[in-house]
RNA sequence: GGCCUGUUGGUGAAGUGGUUAACACGGUACCCUCUCAAGGUAUUAUUCACGGGUUCAAGUCCCGUACAGGCUACCA
């Protein structure tokens, strides 16, 4: 029998060849260097931190080599897939500012960029391996397929569509022309030439090589929707995408040798594999994949809300992928980190544990070495979203605000205050009269005596305080002012003699930041009172006379 | 059941046969300091899941056990 004929029989109205599939999906002109990536998620809803990272990686390894960065969408589970999944993935890619070449809605030379819109090519390339004898159409019922598990169950033999099971594979073109006509259900099956008790060994480039066993499974290619499952697509797509480096879940593994099958059947050269473990998370002591559902501070989400700045949490990212990039970096912090040399070979082989600590900490860096301006503008743009009323003061007090950040920012040990763009609230907003007055409790715990407030911000501002002093005098002032009252000026000296005095210079300035901010911790009080003006001190003080 | 993979401190981890097991986070103590944040110094695994073996020498190689994860779908 000719299997043309066949494959004619299952694929009427598939015109084109696999050889047109070639012409029209070329091999890209690149260097050789240069690297095709992709990230291919399901649309089943918002990314993750398991995504993100799980994107982060293909993005960066193409951006570095100067290649190219897909983004395909896996919809072929349409029981999964949800209505704008596409649009919400983007914008999350889009939000950590990915360079995407190729995309749905961008499009490109290699599209269509989703699945479902790709089954023409499916079909052409299924009727290939039909015309090669490389695949078969099986008409076994979902019963049929449940008594052969049975069966194999109670002999204790392999599960699967194999050897003598496959019960369609020698199915004569008159027997699969009177099912087709009787309108049976049909999927499209490869016939695998493997041998199960024979290894296969392939070079995986974060695991290294890896030996398994010989598919011998006439898996399905074509489901009865006419959507291939994962594998074929994956096939079709990566090789006419041109895609040079797979990055998958580790989870695929196992299946590598069928995969292989596949691009051998197909006669494609396969891609090199990048099988990467899934970012894992703790929960009760018990350490597990990152879930969307049982997670939510997992979710990209959570981070937008609390303003964790994006470049840190791509530090963070690089941190884990290459355990080298910390070092490196902490010796190149003016560099960003796609300066760095990311490997596969650096990764490491068991689950990464995600760390929001060490995030917090990257973050905390991050934004100490940014530029006051930069931290304002981000603010206001994180402000915008998640907290208007701030968004307005930020706007109307714009350069007072960076002023405000500039507070022992710019030198060699920045102060290290916030994380994310939501905490700078809760450290400056003292600085605002109209926040300032909403809020008048003060926190004069520390403060030893307490009768003496009122004098001490007397004598401060009548006979000390100075708009035009510098940081010095400012000092030496509140020395003298200290030494007036009955306070050490001197701590040291303090600490020898107690019972001298009342109290020591921190204890006089206490008083005065209290006032001034209701909280008995700030920044620079010399900034803080230079920054807020005679005026505006002046009235804040005269809350307590 | 079968087949893979992994298991180093409170945490993330480096380590591919050879002196006292990097580094980072976190913790603790002290120092500095107008408070805080930072910073500085010190400290934080006699030991690499467990049991055997190979070797002059093992976290590193081999075997077994335990635990964890994955695959074994017309899910990805």
């Amino acid at each position: 029998m000719d299997k043309k004929d066949l494959a004619n029989l299952l694929y009427p109205n598939i015109t084109k060849t696999i050889e047109d599939l070639e012409k029209m999906y070329p091999e890209r002109k690149l260097n050789d260097k240069a690297m095709v990536c992709r990230f291919a998620p399901s649309p089943t809803g918002r990314m993750h931190m398991g995504n993100l990272y799980a994107s982060f990686i293909p993005e960066v390894i193409a951006k570095q080599t100067n290649g190219v960065f897909i983004l395909r969408i896996e919809d072929t589970d349409n029981k999964r897939a949800i209505e704008n999944g596409i649009e919400l993935i983007l914008n999350d890619l889009e939000h950590y500012n990915y360079i995407i070449n190729e995309d749905p809605i961008k499009g490109g030379a290699y599209g269509p960029y989703i699945q479902t819109e790709r089954k023409e090519i499916y079909h052409t390339v299924a009727k290939y391996l039909v015309s090669i004898d490389r695949a078969y159409p099986c008409f076994c019922s979902e019963d049929d397929l449940n008594n052969m598990r049975e069966e194999q169950e109670k002999r204790k033999d392999r599960i699967g569509y194999y050897g003598h099971y496959a019960k369609c594979r020698n199915l004569s073109y008159d027997e699969v022309k009177k099912h087709l006509e009787n309108g049976d259900k049909w999927v499209l099956r490869l016939k695998s030439n493997g041998d199960f008790n024979k290894k296969i060994i392939f070079k995986d480039l974060v695991k290294g090589t890896i030996e398994l066993p010989s598919n011998d499974i006439d898996q399905v290619l074509i489901k009865s929707d006419g959507i291939p499952p994962y594998a074929f697509a994956h096939v079709c797509d990566d090789h006419f995408m041109r895609v040079t480096i797979v990055t998958r879940d580790d989870s695929y593994i196992s299946s590598v040798p069928y995969h292989l099958e596949i691009w051998n059947a197909c006669g494609f050269k396969p891609p090199k594999y990048a099988h990467l473990l899934p970012l894992n998370i703790k929960d009760n002591n018990t350490i597990r994949k990152i879930s969307k559902r049982k997670d939510p501070t997992a979710a990209v989400a959570f981070y937008h809300e609390r303003g964790i700045p994006v470049e840190a949490i791509k530090l963070y990212f690089a941190t884990i992928m290459n355990s080298n990039f910390e070092g490196w970096y902490l010796q190149n912090q003016d560099k960003s980190y796609r300066d760095f040399e990311f490997s596969f070979s650096k990764m490491s082989k068991s689950g990464p544990l995600f760390d929001l600590e060490k995030v917090i900490n990257i973050s905390k860096n991050y934004l100490s070495k940014l530029k006051a301006e930069e931290v304002y503008d981000n603010a206001l743009t994180w402000s915008l979203e998640y907290d208007k009323e701030f968004a307005k003061i930020l706007q109307k007090y714009k350069d007072y605000t960076i002023d405000v950040l500039n507070i022992e920012r710019n030198v060699k040990k920045p102060r290290k205050d916030f994380s994310c763009y939501s905490e700078i609230k809760s450290c400056i907003w003292y600085m605002y009269d109209e926040l300032f007055d909403q809020q008048l409790q003060y926190n004069f715990d520390n403060i030893k005596y307490k009768k003496e407030i009122a004098t001490i911000l007397k004598e401060y501002l009548e006979n000390y305080y100075n708009e035009n002093d510098d940081k010095d005098t400012w000092f030496n002032k509140m020395k003298q002012l200290a030494d007036k009252l009955g306070y050490a000026s001197d701590i040291r000296e303090y600490k020898e003699n107690p019972t001298l005095y009342k109290g020591n210079i921190s204890d006089v300035a206490n008083v005065i930041r209290v006032a001034v901010t209701t909280s008995n911790k700030s920044p620079d009080l010399y900034m803080i009172l230079k920054l807020l003006g005679r005026d505006r001190i002046e009235k804040r003080f005269s809350i307590f006379y």
